[in-house]
RNA sequence: GGCCCCAUGGUCAAGCGGUUAAGACACUGCCCUUUCACGGCGGAAUCAGGGGUUCGAAUCCCCUUGGGGUCACCA
């Protein structure tokens, strides 16, 4: 077997968290490599030193290997492609640009910001394309040598290519052409001394021998671009795979105010790593299985760049939540009881040392109620009544199953069979609160649903009989009279 | 505005010239159950519009419309 010369690379900028959209990306470009045998390189785009930060790059990094996205070469791994940070790799661009400088490829301009938005103004005044007028392309040799002596600021255009069209092959979208019109000598280094992001980014993709280019959708129409630089500095192309990007529920771009985008997000509402990253394969690619739960594994079998979709996606969240719902339910009962402990423990519900006896006894719930929760954060709330008294009552429960005139006298019934019960299990209980509602004549709910209002406060949850023998005869007495008097004297809500 | 990309139910999507147009989420009806969730069985719901090409178009071509992207000394 040959050794595969795939190289993908996913080049996320350190300017904030770590988008849905760019872990998606990172994720398919993780996809095809594993799939291919290939390389995943890591690199970090910083080459805009105001909006980076050292913050958002540990919190990248940190995303990515809580998400299980693994690179081969990049930070902290290393490689022989590195440095993997571009600020890092200025002595590069450096020597790349004054290649090009020498090869006459660029040339300074002197044009100043405003003097270029005013240029930009007019042309979209008067409907022409917002190109560079070329003020500075033309200068002689002198006046060139002169300004630049002088030590005036200037930046380095690209001369761009003259050949009428552009065209290159994307792996999604096929053959795609641009005319050179469109293309104008745009800038490659800025004034402060940098290289902007596209000079950095082909120069690295060329240098990292990347091979696959699998990046977000909103840098198709940059490619021409890249390409005339890619030819300029002589190196040859990559292959191109713009894979669409994800929109929010009204079809605009994804920000801040669609609430969560980050992955850090997701991961404190209690989505698990693999729910996400399943859900993210959905989003755009269409595994020919039966089901949609898919495993790394599959999807990296499964998996096929040529067959993902070419049109943007919007992101459901409630098909996020069914998914970590299948996933959440799988983890065995003492992984999750172990995970939530110490939340247990902060909440005040349980001691830092519980007993053998007392963690038996949270297994028992978490097993009755994991069923029932989607994440960690549900399956707290939906435990709280074994920890915290009743102070407030579901309100559409109280109107259906504490409104009828009888209630007050079944509860007391039940306390006193409640107090018979020996020994108090989930069978006796039920045993005895069958004969009463035999007695009684009434159906079973009719007990059944104030019983289970009157000791949790709410309407959902576990076998009644089950909860009830959780929480212990005191307790449930406790309880039950407690309802009782709040009917009574009609305080059933806290607000 | 110029240019580029895209277009199947509410959402994700299968389909690649002939199908009763899959499936999943969501919604909804029934069943199971003390409730909820799970599960099972049903239901409603889609080819953006208009022209071609063809014996035959969701599928191919053109136009329109709509959405997105890009045109920064941001990435």
């Amino acid at each position: 077997m040959t050794e595969s010369t795939v190289r993908v690379r996913f080049a996320p900028s350190p300017t904030g968290a770590l988008h849905i959209g760019g872990a998606r990306t990172a994720y398919f470009n993780w996809l095809f490599a594993k799939q291919q045998g290939g390389t995943m390189v890591l690199r970090i785009d910083d080459t805009d030193s105001a909006r980076s930060t050292q913050a958002s790059y540990q919190q990248i990094i940190d995303s990515l290997n809580w998400l299980g996205i693994t690179w081969n070469e990049g930070p902290v791994v290393g490689g022989s492609y590195g440095p993997y940070r571009q600020s890092e790799r200025k002595a590069i661009y450096e020597q790349e640009i004054n290649r090009l400088i020498a090869q006459g490829k660029v040339y300074p301009c002197f044009c100043s910001v405003e003097q270029l938005q005013e240029d930009r103004d007019t042309a979209q005044r008067e409907g022409r394309p917002q190109k560079y007028v070329g003020r500075c392309k033309h200068l002689s040799d002198d006046e060139r040598k002169v300004r630049l002596k002088n030590g005036e600021q200037r930046v380095y255009r690209l001369h761009a290519p003259e050949k009428e069209n552009m065209v290159f092959q994307d792996v999604l979208h096929g053959e795609v052409v641009v005319s050179s019109q469109e293309i104008d000598d745009f800038i490659v280094w800025k004034a402060d001394g940098t290289p902007t992001y596209h000079f950095a980014s082909c120069v690295d993709d060329a240098l990292m021998k990347i091979s696959h280019i699998i990046r977000a959708e909103e840098h198709l129409s940059n490619t021409p671009r890249h390409i005339a630089l890619f030819d300029a500095l002589g190196y040859s192309l990559p292959i191109f795979a713009h894979i669409p990007m994800i929109l929010a529920p009204d079809r605009s771009k994804l920000s801040k105010r669609h609430g969560a985008t980050s992955v850090e997000e997701y991961r404190q509402a209690g989505i698990l790593p693999d729910a996400l990253i399943n859900y993210f394969l959905l989003l755009g690619f269409a595994p020919q299985k039966e089901n949609d739960i898919i495993s790394r594994q599959e999807a990296i079998e499964v998996f096929d760049l040529q067959r993902v979709t070419k049109h943007a996606a919007m992101y459901d969240i409630k098909k996020l939540e069914w998914m970590n719902a299948q996933y959440f339910r799988q983890i065995p009962v003492d992984i999750v009881l172990h995970n939530i402990l110490s939340s247990l423990v902060s909440r005040g519900w349980i001691t830092d040392d519980p007993s053998p006896q007392q963690l038996a006894w949270l297994r028992t719930i978490v097993a009755f109620v994991k069923e029932r929760a989607r994440n960690e954060q549900e399956l707290m709330t939906m435990m709280s009544y074994y920890f915290e008294g009743i102070s407030t009552y579901d309100r559409k429960g109280v109107t259906k199953y504490f409104a009828s005139k009888e209630v007050v006298q079944r509860l007391r019934f039940a306390i006193e069979i409640l107090i018979k019960v020996t020994p108090f299990t989930s069978v006796t209980i039920e045993e005895a609160y069958r004969q009463l509602i035999t007695e009684l004549g009434i159906k079973g709910g009719d007990l059944i649903h104030p019983t289970r209002l009157a000791i949790s406060g709410v309407t959902v949850g576990p076998g009644l009989f089950d909860i009830m023998a959780l929480l212990g005869r005191g307790q449930c007495i406790q309880r039950i009279e407690h309802a009782i008097s709040a009917i009574d004297n009609g305080i059933l809500f806290v607000e």
